[in-house]
DNA sequence: TATATTTACTTAAACGATTACGTAAATTTT
DNA sequence: AAAATTTACGTAATCGTTTAAGTAAATATA
């Protein structure tokens, strides 16, 4: 009936050339307001919304950027997610998002397909399953890149990070003040600056109270889902730790399980603590003790350093963020 | 330093025409196979990649679908994210998220940002906050849309849900087999059939033993937070109800929160039940007794019919998927 | 008043792909 | 061997924008 809505479209029923109407919807000073004004009306009437592609094409703009994590079914990256949203709406931006399920070919092969101007910049979190850094040091040469919270150093761009060994020194040493002296490690993204940032707080902490690591106290995560439940039984029956210090949240049901089966009591016979934002932590039982990252700021801040770069704005700024977590203490450790 | 690398790029390096390359690209049967290996071969070593913007343009199709959600932040939807991503990926399809944080105009404006090609599809799970169906009977008239989950009745499209009705008559049963005769309903979703579906299974199964529902028993969901929490309070002073029904993970917390508050034993003193895609839910204290949706199971069905009609198979299969939820008995009903 | 500048447009060329249509050569059919 | 068909390309239009460059009229400057 009425046909696409397009400039063309416009032009013809204003009587004025397809550029004056491109112009004016763009609010160019070189058309007048009485034309600005027509143009819009009609726009408005005829529910005139531009083509993406054909902009897209034009301008090498896409006003959509692309967010590349392991996994939306995680506490922390679905609140990254919110985050990164608020801004791009904010700034009238379109989110694509790719799930590499923590396998670097994946990344390559999604970024890959980034570069031919599909998106403007680009949000990631790297996977665990291998150092990958050569071919980000590669990629932020040919597009916008923000990392956040799952970074590699001395990379040429905005990096946005937590205080990991820091936070993760303050809650060995708080599980040692509530007197455990055998504390286990469930080593998660041991492959990454923000695992080994974690394991490194571990350790220093350790040391710093006069224990020492041991190797046997060390349980490294598995993809598959059961062999963490059987690994810390293991720990249990082999080691017998008076607490467990989990790097990632993926190890608390595991541990929780572990303890019930095992008909251990938390905190009397072990103390738990974990990093984590589950929502329901302080419902566990007993509630459990965790350092939550503000994975929402993380986002936000991750997607207002991008915008920093698309927009050229404050490219001066420093471009290590880093942001607080906060050691959460509940009865898992009960102190 | 080698230029950007399009078709015509690769077209002077072999000395052939653009149109040559492109249907060699795109497998076509008019051209031969030297000469398609020759392309392939170039482009792979140019390590060319086609400008989606521009066939976006010329054809008509961005290979990229939108889902429209009310929050990634909440377990059901993340999940149904990762199953809805799944499907999208072995199509060679990029996914756009947005989220309306339960405001329907906020979907009004996403979808209609959608409608000038940047996407093949939607797929949507509506808001919460109105009854919106005039709105997308004439939205599936324009593009096409596949609802999950929350869905509007009759409408022309594919639709997926879950059994609403009969798990929860089912979970009625089953708080009521287990003793309760006053069994308190957190109302979620009351605008919408889902919600509706799930409170007039427990009606029903109320009737269906002999009880009546009371109006004092039931609590509506409140978005502030806190107000859920003071809700359930009043409701437990007012009525002391022997059971907590609730219809939205949302109420899990704030339902825990109040017990604890008020030194109400779970399941003695009161028995809970709940909708909920947490996985934390077994490590609750009780462990939670949970419907639980198959939502990555919902995300991946809702995709695949989205793909039936994006490539017109299948448009004549049963256009209202209804998958089943299963009741997850745990310690928190305690039987 | 003549010249320079500004204003408010228009024309036309991109952007990088797809595709209808045309065509010469090779092959098949009669 | 002539006609018809098939094969394997090329030409050029097209998708809907943006934008450099051009221009006539209006206004400002000298």
């Amino acid at each position: 009936m009425s046909g696409e809505v397009n400039i063309k479209r416009l032009a013809q029923e204003l009587n004025i050339s397809i550029a004056t109407v491109s112009k004016a919807l763009n609010d160019s000073y070189e058309i007048s307001l009485k034309t600005k004004t027509r143009v819009w009306t009609l726009a408005k009437a005829l529910n005139y919304t531009p083509n993406p592609a054909a902009s897209n094409l034009r301008s090498n703009k896409t006003k959509t950027i692309a967010v590349i994590i392991p996994c939306v079914a995680n506490n922390f990256f679905s609140l990254a997610i919110k985050g990164i949203e608020e801004i791009a709406r904010q700034y009238g931006y379109h989110v694509l998002i790719y799930q590499t399920h923590e396998d670097t070919e994946m990344e390559k092969s999604f970024t890959n397909s980034l570069l031919n101007g599909r998106v403007d910049g680009i949000l990631t979190s790297v996977s665990s399953n291998e150092y990958n850094d050569e071919y980000y040091r590669e990629l932020v040469k040919k597009i916008p890149v923000v990392l956040f919270d799952r970074v590699y150093e001395s990379l040429d761009t905005f990096k946005v990070t937590t205080d990991d060994y820091q936070i993760s020194f303050e809650a060995t040493t708080h599980l040692i003040q509530c007197g455990c002296k055998k504390i286990a490690y469930l080593y998660g993204l041991d492959q990454l600056p923000a695992g080994r940032a974690r394991f490194m707080g571990y350790t220093d902490a350790l040391h710093a109270n006069g224990l020492e690591p041991r190797e046997e106290l060390i349980v490294k995560y598995q993809p598959e889902e059961e062999v963490n439940l059987k690994q810390i039984k293991q720990l249990f029956q082999d080691q017998q730790p008076d607490a467990l210090f989990s790097s990632i949240e993926e190890f608390i049901i595991p541990a929780y399980s572990a303890c019930i089966d095992l008909k251990l009591n938390i905190p009397e016979d072990v103390k738990i603590l974990s990093f984590s934002n589950m929502s329901s932590a302080r419902l566990l039982h007993p509630s459990l003790t965790t350092i939550t990252q503000p994975a929402f700021e993380i986002g936000n801040e991750a997607a207002k350093c991008l915008f920093k770069i698309l927009n050229k704005k404050g490219i001066d700024d420093e471009r290590d963020v880093v942001l607080k977590s906060v050691l959460i203490k509940r009865a898992s450790t009960g102190c």
